[in-house]
DNA sequence: GCATTCATAATTGTATACAGTTTGGAATGC
DNA sequence: GCATTCCAAACTGTATACAATTATGAATGC
């Protein structure tokens, strides 16, 4: 019998957590010894995870100085925004030549079932979880594993802003008018017809939109940040 | 004085050029100690930077059997320039709205100065170098540093491939005729005339033609890969 | 008070040792 | 011949030690 997962698949699983949460604050030095405990593991496979997470935007490096948090400034969400456009925007045309009429009345069968859900959902984390698995669950169809790995790589290190965003739209109490379409099912419906130019400019619009949102929201975030965690 | 650089990004940049070159040949298994002994650093290093090609996709990893050389698969080179295609319009677009006239002159006299060296250049290599920063500094134009730090990765990923596509290329010695606009200059005109749509599906035009040329030439690149470097 | 110097503590960088796992092939049985 | 078992060699996974570097803070001079 062999141990199925080693040390360091488990330290970056959970150090990948912390990056995205923000468990680190922007730029802070990150302490390889305490850190190896509080994982306990040695630095060796701390250091190998460590190194993932700076190749994939989550962490920086300094040479003789070691690895810091990722800083966080509009720029940057901005920057992120823009490229979840450029990868679902062509993700979606792709999918309007690909995928098979099943595949899409299944994501809508899932969207259906969750936007049910979600005006119940008073957790964020719930809402958001259901909206990045539709977006990302849309990539797939395009049948693309770069442009999915990059989806999921931009989502990780956003989510803790769309985070934030969510939970303003949540106070702001802006429910949906019955009857009127969701930003995600006109997008659907779009790949549905195969009409690659409709689809695209509903989803350049519906990410756009929270681009404005999220970079308000992050000025806002910043006074939350720099407040210890409970 | 300090040591400057260190080991670990020292073996890291070798082993990005030697996983570009395919070096290892795909799906290979990479030997720790001899690779180690080779580039004259112990394992710990050595397997910080293979960490941080596995994130970036040069390489994958298996547990208790170690790294391997990333597969390379029509599909794969397929998935590559799709995301290509996804990262350079949208980069263009970006650039349409936000590049200073001033920018686009300065890639312009680039891309003049480089046309005439590209028709004397016989060396393959060197043609690859000239259009890669061509691309680079489009998207550079953009301001968005994700873009740039995805098209960074692409490139490098599908330089191996581009290269035996420019070998076919030169092979068959299809010249321009003089006169007629490269796809370079048509792309660039486009984005100083801050036409978008033109500019994208100039683009568009360029990267997926190039796209079914490669998706041939690897095909080819196969009996070439097999056969042991020089 | 403020900047500078220097010693010391803390931290990172890397080699190495060894435990755990996989691999390859010889020995065995059918 | 072919599959199976088992053992040894090779290889990976990780802790630890120690060297190299950076950070800290007290002592000093202005």
């Amino acid at each position: 019998m062999s141990k199925q997962e080693s040390n360091v698949s488990r330290v970056y699983v959970a150090l990948r957590q912390m990056a995205a949460d923000f468990a680190f604050m922007p730029d802070q030095r990150i302490n390889e010894s305490e850190l190896s405990k509080q994982l306990g593991a040695s630095r060796t496979p701390l250091r190998e995870a460590l190194n993932q997470l700076v190749a994939e935007g989550f962490l920086t490096f300094q040479n003789n100085r070691g690895f810091f948090c990722r800083s966080l400034t509009p720029k940057y969400i901005q920057d992120l925004y823009e490229a979840r456009v450029a990868v679902e925007c062509e993700a979606l045309r792709l999918s309007c030549r690909r995928a098979a009429d099943r595949e899409i009345a299944e994501l809508g069968a899932y969207l259906e079932q969750t936007e049910a859900e979600y005006e119940k959902a008073d957790d964020p984390d719930e809402r958001l979880r259901m909206d990045e698995t539709f977006h990302m669950r849309l990539v797939r169809l395009s049948g693309n594993s770069e442009l999915e790995r990059s989806l999921r790589s931009l989502n990780d290190r956003i989510r803790y802003i769309r985070l934030i965003d969510l939970k303003r739209m949540h106070d702001k109490a802006s429910t949906r008018v019955p009857g009127e379409l969701s930003a995600h099912s006109r997008i659907l419906m779009a790949l549905a017809g195969r009409d690659a130019e409709a689809a695209e400019a509903a989803m350049r619009g519906h990410i756009e939109k929270r681009k404005e949102a999220a970079t308000e929201a992050v000025r806002i975030a910043f006074s939350q940040l720099y407040v210890p965690h409970d």
